[in-house]
DNA sequence: TCACATTTGTCCGTATGTATC
DNA sequence: AGATACATACGGACAAATGTG
């Protein structure tokens, strides 16, 4: 059938900047560059490899996008080291939300099974630290409410130490994607959600910020007493509240 | 904390290449150019957006490795729309397995929990279609091994029919990120695992592929008798034998 | 087979913007 | 404020590949 799938044949590179990218990557995966390294300059690189900047300069565009550097300008700038691939896989998936035009039924339905499953795992692997770190997340989120503000981020966050906990790269990563997808939605249908200013809508967001930190602190004391069924059963029910206050920002929106 | 997402800030945006990049890319979203159609070439590109060739190469650069476009050299070449975003997050999630040397055991862990919760979606949203692309996967995959043939794209492709029938698009792209990783993996430690020819272990991995296919086959009889409780099973012992074959190619290669 | 046009790929020279010291 | 270092950007030129007559 035609559904070749190409992602493993750059045996036949003809292209320079490819060449290029492939060699600086597997250096990072080697180790010769480490997080934090600075890679050399665009021209010192063009000599090295001995190439024109064009091609260095298309290899780091690669490169950047990829979420293997990240580059800033001017003096002492350049190109950095720096692993941002988790955030890079959370922008292709929206980008294949928004081209798929993908509903927010099929992304909550996913979402609820795969965190569900992340959750018991969670369960299993959790060690001190990382209830310490849910704690932490629930205590600055109840901080936060008292002073009457808007909490996003915490809440988003909260979710990721759950996958963090299971002590799983792959559960970590594509929680992540999901959960980062979400964020954007939420930002996108009201871009007033992280301000701290009031506004339309305000006090309603207030309210429903408290009521997602009700379900956030009995998931965690269902982690915590190791009970799986509540636990799981507070998760569901909290994604699918969620999803209803998206649905009609939604059809608010249209 | 300083745990910024980054994904959805580009109002800031004084990259000439990375502005011509998302407008090209809100085009395609909107509809102005569909899957199969031709972009501009790159100098009329240029004077279109009024930047240089150089920007609007960037641009395109990102474009490819996003997963918009495929770019073809020569007379009669260009840059065609189409759609290979899940390729481009499968090649993310090799990078993020290799980066974060994600062992084989924890791949595993989490592809048997996520495969098994879109089997249970695949069964209750499995139309005929779907069985007769599964049934046909099955056939062609029996003549085959019926001609000595090793077989591995038809064994992947069975697992991404499965999550295909699950309806959910969310599904699909994690489903085809990690069955493309695990593929990527047979590769790396068997090179000759995708041809034709004998070889040292072409008899063993014939045996295999006998094997998977029965495994296949009472999965997908289990779907059509809508027997959860069998399928699921079946489909946990299947991964991990083949968690297991590849855990002695690694040792066998260390 | 042989040009020929088209389009990407590559390099160079130069200039500008920007952040650091 | 000035010098320095670096990415960013433009334009011109040619090479290489690919399809067409």
């Amino acid at each position: 059938m035609g559904t070749a799938i190409s992602v493993f044949e750059p045996i036949k590179n003809n292209r320079t900047f490819e060449e290029v990218s492939t060699r600086i990557k597997k250096m990072i995966f080697d180790g010769v560059f480490k997080p934090g390294d600075k890679l050399p300059p665009e021209t010192q690189l063009a000599k090295q490899f001995d190439v024109g900047r064009q091609s260095v300069r298309e290899a780091l565009r690669i490169l950047e996008i990829s979420g293997f550097i990240t580059i800033t300008k001017g003096g002492g700038g350049g190109s950095i080291i720096k692993d941002t691939i988790s955030n890079t896989i959370s922008s292709l998936f929206l980008d294949a939300f928004h081209l798929k035009k993908m509903s927010l039924e099929e992304l909550t339905v996913a979402r609820v099974e795969i965190e569900k499953v992340v959750l018991n795992h969670a369960i299993d692997n959790a060690d001190e630290s990382d209830f310490k770190r849910l704690k932490n997340n629930v205590a600055i989120t109840k901080k936060k409410i008292a002073n009457n503000l808007i909490v996003l981020d915490e809440n988003i966050q909260f979710h990721q130490l759950i996958a963090r906990a299971s002590k799983n790269h792959l559960f970590i990563i594509v929680i992540e994607a999901i959960t980062t997808a979400v964020r954007h939605s939420m930002t996108q249908l009201r871009p007033d959600a992280n301000l701290t200013a009031e506004g339309v809508g305000y006090s309603d967001q207030v309210l429903q910020s408290k009521n997602a930190l009700g379900y956030h602190e009995a998931i965690l004391n269902a982690m915590l007493d190791k009970n799986r069924q509540l636990a799981t059963e507070m998760l569901e029910k909290h994604l699918l509240e969620v999803k209803s206050r998206l649905q009609t920002l939604v059809d608010r929106d249209t």
